[in-house]
DNA sequence: CTGAAAGCGCTTACAG
DNA sequence: CTGAAAGCGCTTACAG
C-alpha cells in the first residue's frame, strides 16, 4: 500500500537544485528567484511532496504540537473540557492531539505522557482527578521536557503550572445552599475514593455541617464505591435509615442520577420528599438519565479546556522560563429541579 | 522550564561506551556483557534518559502509532465509536492519538489528516459522513504515504480500506418495519443535506415506500437544515398537514429527539398519536432530551472502532501490500418507546 | 541568491 | 560483544 516516500532530495533532483533550495522555498524563508521557486513548486506538486514532520521536529526541536491525556475520553464527563479544547485548538497554529487511558489505568496514562514527551508534541495538557496521578506528574517534571499543565489534579508542593477547581470551596456553598433552604438533615453520597475531589468535596460538607453546627447523623455519610451507579444503593441506604435525611449532597452528578433513582423506585418524589444536589453541572447524564434536572455545582470546564491550550502556547511562545501559572477556578451553585425548601410533613 | 534534552550520546559519555551501544541496551536488540549493561541502565537513571520518538521514527520509518481523525469529538454521537477505538487501542501495542475538526471544517480535518501522515503516525483512521471528506480520503489515497481505512464514507471507485454501514437497507427496514405496524401515512424528515448517510437514508424510504406501493404525499418529505434542532420545526409543518402522517422517520436520533419535544409541545402522545422513529440508536442524545426512548436503527459504531484499529494495526504488521478490506456492516431494529401499532382514531 | 556541510538523535549493517 | 560510520529527512549557519 505504502510507497517509497518522496523526499526533499527527490524534490531537489528533479527540480535540479539543492535540498536547501528546497527547504527555503517550502518554509519561504529566505528569498529564492522566481524562475528556481517555480521549478521547485513544480517538482513539488508532480512528485505530491510534503516534508516530514519527525524529521523537521528533530532538528528545530520543536513539533508545533500540543498533546491532551484524559482518563475516558468516551466519558460525557468530558463534553465541556473536550469543547473548550477544541475551540482554542481551532484558533491556535499548534496541532492538537487527545490521547486516552481507559479506565483509571495509570500505567496507560504514563505510557501516553512519555510518549507524548519523547518528541511528539511541545506541550502536554494532562487531567487528572486520581491520586494516582501524581506519579504521572512527577515524572513530567522531573523529566523536565516538555511544558506542561495540570488540570484538576493538584499536588502539594509541586511547582507546575496547575489549573485548579475550588472543589472544597463548591461542596461547602452546596451543602451551605441547602442549610439556607432549611434543611439540617443532610447526609453526603461520597464519590470513588481514588479520586482526590472526592475527598475534597467530602471535606467541604463536614465544614459546611460544623459551621453551622449541624450533626451529621449515624448513617449519613455513605462511601460509594469506584462505580457511580453505586449511588443508587447509598440512597437506599439512607432511605432505610429510621430517620432518614432530608436533603442529599452527592459528590458528582452522576451519582445523584442514581439517587433520584433509588427516590422515584420507592416512589417517593423528588425534591419535594428529599432533595438531592449533585455537583459538576454535567451536560450529559450517563445511562440515559430522565429524571428531573439535577441541581449542582458548576465548575468552568470549558474555560479551562480553552484556558489551559491558550497558557501552554503562551508559554511556547515566549520561550523563556516563567514562573508556573496557579489558577484556582471558582464553582457556582446552578438551581434546577432537585432541591426545595425543607416543609415539616 | 524546559531544559537542554539528554540525549543518547550523554549516556553513552556517562557510562563510557558508544552509543550503538547505548541503543543496544535500550531497545535490547543484541547481547551486551552484564557488567556493561549495568553501567548503562545506571547512566540512564541518572540522566533520566529516554529516547526521542522522533529520531528513533526517523530512521526506522515507522512511529508505531495510529492517528484517528473525526469532525467532533465531543459530539455525543461518538460515544460509542470512541470507546470502540478505546478499547482496541489497550489491546494494541501502538499509541492511539484522536484529532478533532471543529464543526463540518474540512480545511482543519485535511490539515490533521496531513500532519499526522507526515511522519507522526503509520496509519490514520478517518471517520466521516460529509460529502466534502471526499476531498481528504483522495488525499490519503493520492499521497500513498499511509496504511488508511475510511469509515462510514464510501467515496465510488477508490481503492481504500472502508469500514462501511448499510444506511439505504437500515433505513428501507426502518420504513417497512412502520408498515408493518400498519403505517401508510409515513413521512420522512431528512438530516443535513451536507452528508452523505442523509441522501442514503432518504433513498431508503423512498424505495421502501415504493416497494410497498405506499404514496408519499405532498409536504411527507421535510429537508432539514444543518443543525438537528430544526427537527422540531419539520416536525410542526408535518403536524400543521390537513392530513398529517401518522408515523414519521427521521434521519437521525437527535432529529428524532426534537421531533418528539414539538409534538409533546402541542399535546399529542408519542407514539400513541404519532409514531417517530430515528436512525444511530445514540446511547446519549443532545440537550438533555428526557422524552419517551427512541425506537432506532442501530449502527454498529463500537464493533466498528474496534474493528478499524485491528484492521490498520494487521495490516502494518503484515508488511505487504494487500488487497484493500472493503466491510459493509448491518444495521438493526431496537425496539423501544416511540412507535406503536396504527390504530384508526 | 544558492550550495556544501554540519548536525538534530537515533538505528543498524559492517568490521573487528 | 563492541565501536565507527552511514544514513533517516530535514534546517541553518557559513561561504561564495
Amino acid at each position: 500500500m505504502t510507497q517509497k516516500r518522496v523526499s526533499i532530495k527527490d524534490v531537489a533532483k528533479r527540480a535540479d537544485v539543492s535540498i536547501a533550495t528546497v527547504s527555503r522555498v517550502v518554509n519561504k524563508t529566505d528569498n529564492v528567484t522566481p524562475q528556481i521557486y517555480e521549478r521547485v513548486m513544480d517538482a513539488i506538486k508532480e512528485l505530491g511532496y510534503s516534508p516530514n514532520t519527525a524529521a523537521r521536529s528533530l532538528v528545530k526541536q520543536r513539533t508545533n504540537a500540543i498533546g491532551i491525556v484524559v482518563n475516558n475520553l468516551h466519558d460525557p464527563f468530558f463534553h465541556d473540557l473536550i469543547k473548550g479544547f477544541e475551540m482554542a485548538a481551532q484558533q491556535t497554529s499548534y496541532s492538537v492531539v487527545f490521547c486516552s487511558a481507559l479506565g483509571g489505568d495509570v500505567k496507560s496514562k504514563e505510557a501516553y505522557v512519555k510518549y507524548l514527551s519523547n518528541g511528539v508534541v511541545d506541550a502536554v495538557i494532562l487531567y487528572g482527578s486520581y491520586f494516582s496521578d501524581e506519579s504521572v506528574v512527577r515524572y513530567l517534571q522531573e523529566s523536565r521536557k516538555i511544558e506542561y499543565v495540570m488540570i484538576e489534579n493538584d499536588v502539594p508542593g509541586l511547582a507546575c503550572n496547575k489549573l485548579l477547581i475550588n472543589n472544597y470551596g463548591g461542596a461547602k456553598n452546596a451543602v451551605k445552599y441547602l442549610i439556607n433552604k432549611g434543611h439540617t438533615r443532610i447526609a453526603h453520597i461520597c464519590g470513588n475514593p481514588n479520586k482526590k475531589v472526592t475527598i475534597e468535596r467530602f471535606n467541604g460538607y463536614i465544614a459546611a455541617m460544623q459551621e453551622s453546627h449541624l450533626e451529621v447523623m449515624d448513617g449519613f455519610i455513605q462511601y460509594s464505591s469506584t462505580d457511580y451507579k453505586s449511588g443508587f444503593e447509598r440512597m437506599n441506604a439512607l432511605l432505610d435509615l429510621k430517620e432518614p435525611p432530608t436533603a442529599v449532597f452527592c459528590s458528582d452528578d452522576a451519582i445523584a442520577s442514581y439517587a433520584v433513582r433509588a427516590a422515584f423506585d420507592r416512589g417517593l418524589r423528588v425534591p419535594e420528599d428529599i432533595s438531592v444536589m449533585g455537583f459538576d453541572n454535567q451536560t450529559i447524564l450517563p445511562d440515559r438519565y430522565r429524571g428531573p434536572e439535577i441541581t449542582s455545582v458548576e465548575q468552568p470546564l470549558y474555560t479551562i479546556g480553552m484556558d489551559s491550550i491558550r497558557l501552554v502556547s503562551e508559554r511556547l511562545k515566549s520561550g523563556q522560563a516563567e514562573e508556573p501559572v496557579i489558577r484556582t477556578y471558582e464553582t457556582k451553585i446552578v438551581e434546577k429541579e432537585t432541591v426545595c425548601e425543607y416543609r415539616k410533613r
